[in-house]
DNA sequence: TCCTAAATATGAGATATCTCATATTATTGT
DNA sequence: ACAATAATATGAGATATCTCATATTTAGGA
């Protein structure tokens, strides 16, 4: 992890300027840390010490249960901020945060500003907004994937993640993400091969039939 | 559903006082709704115009999906919100609202109060501390559900919804709730049986072994 | 450059869970 | 009090998904 100092601090406070969050002057008190790739931003079970504000690339949220299996709670982009949930309450179990690319965030440092934040209007009504939209967001994965077996949300997955005609995620992230078995995952899109929806093309899969992943997706939407 | 007026509105507003989630005087404006047993407080599709604040009673959240299959997606209980979707984003797919029992709640038309809410910081902070728990409840729930079976699930439902030793939660309402079918909620309470763990009577069930549910359901936690 | 750990692949057998069919009670409205 | 509807119950067969074993390939570090 390192901390942009002086000058190249500056330069991301003022391109990527978040006063407009906040209605007190945030600039003084933020940090800018950049991680590496596959670094972990904060450590599962370790409550940070800042609010975090992510300003390019992007993390991912993990939890570990007791029987060892790992979940990736969902993903984190540009503009998502984490750490809301321990600026809120006091008791909470903290999810690990892992830079998925080398990222850039604000980290606004709960010691000066936890006070200032939990006065602020304008700051509240944007964590209420975010917030709801996660929720919203958890609780459509949760029915759907009570309701929907792994094709229907692996073809939104794939839709949503490839890069034009190219599917190429990690197996073993999307396995972590949809709560499946690497077996299975393969079986599936072995499946997809089969039907000509996707081509095996060395580690990567080409989309042949956009329409019929699609058709697959569209079936869990209407939330 | 009936409206309560003069005398009846004046006792809950004073026995129930919610000025203390507002900076400026919101009780002009509330409006106190009795729902029966049963009835749809929201219709699945249809935005509410009020946000609600729950006094007494029980509901729960409904979500239909296209193949037909319904999910409950969480209970409301008293001192609850519901409608803050509504509140916070003007694009969102309304879930119905369904009381368990007879139900009555603060209504807070938006038309009169949406401006004023955003605008308070008190009422912005309890609503992101709601959302924020609503939030990791469902990534909780989630995560859950996709690493253990169900076994697990239900022995935590159980000693979360007993009454004492008993319990008698409707079959139908626990299989929308933890997303699986009739059959196999049956076939995992009559595993709980044979295993001493429960003992039917009559329609409900009697709690034998405490510990041994516990132990099931402890696995999930952690988070 | 080589070694090791991670990621990819595939088979075989188990199990968690689903669908459907069919009875038998409760509950509710009239 | 009766009919209609909802809830409970159980069997049988299907399928979605998991576990484990084992190879092969890829990628990162000494």
């Amino acid at each position: 992890m390192e901390i942009y100092k002086t000058e190249k601090r500056q330069r991301y406070l003022e391109e990527y300027s978040i006063g407009y969050l906040f209605s007190f002057p945030i600039e003084e008190f933020l940090e800018v840390h950049e991680y590496k790739r596959e670094e972990w931003i904060i450590q599962e079970g370790m409550r940070p010490d800042f609010l975090f504000y992510v300003i390019e690339g992007k993390a991912k949220i993990y939890v570990t249960h007791q029987n060892g299996k790992v979940s990736l709670i969902n993903f984190i982009k540009e503009k998502d901020f984490f750490g809301e949930m321990e600026l809120l309450n006091p008791i909470y179990y903290t999810k690990g945060i892992q830079a998925t690319t080398k990222t850039v965030c604000f980290a606004i440092p709960f010691h000066f500003c936890r006070a200032k934040m939990l006065e602020d209007t304008a700051f509240l009504r944007e964590l209420a907004k975010f917030l709801s939209v996660k929720s919203t967001q958890m609780a459509a994965k949760y029915t759907q994937s009570l309701s929907f077996p792994l094709e229907n949300r692996l073809a939104e997955f794939i839709l949503q993640t490839a890069d034009g005609e190219i599917y190429k995620e990690k197996h073993v992230t999307v396995c972590d993400f949809l709560g499946v078995s690497y077996r299975h995952l393969l079986y599936v899109l072995a499946q997809f091969c089969d039907k000509g929806y996707l081509q095996k093309e060395g580690r990567h899969y080409r989309i042949l039939q956009h329409n019929e992943l699609d058709g697959l997706a569209r079936v869990l939407m209407n939330e």
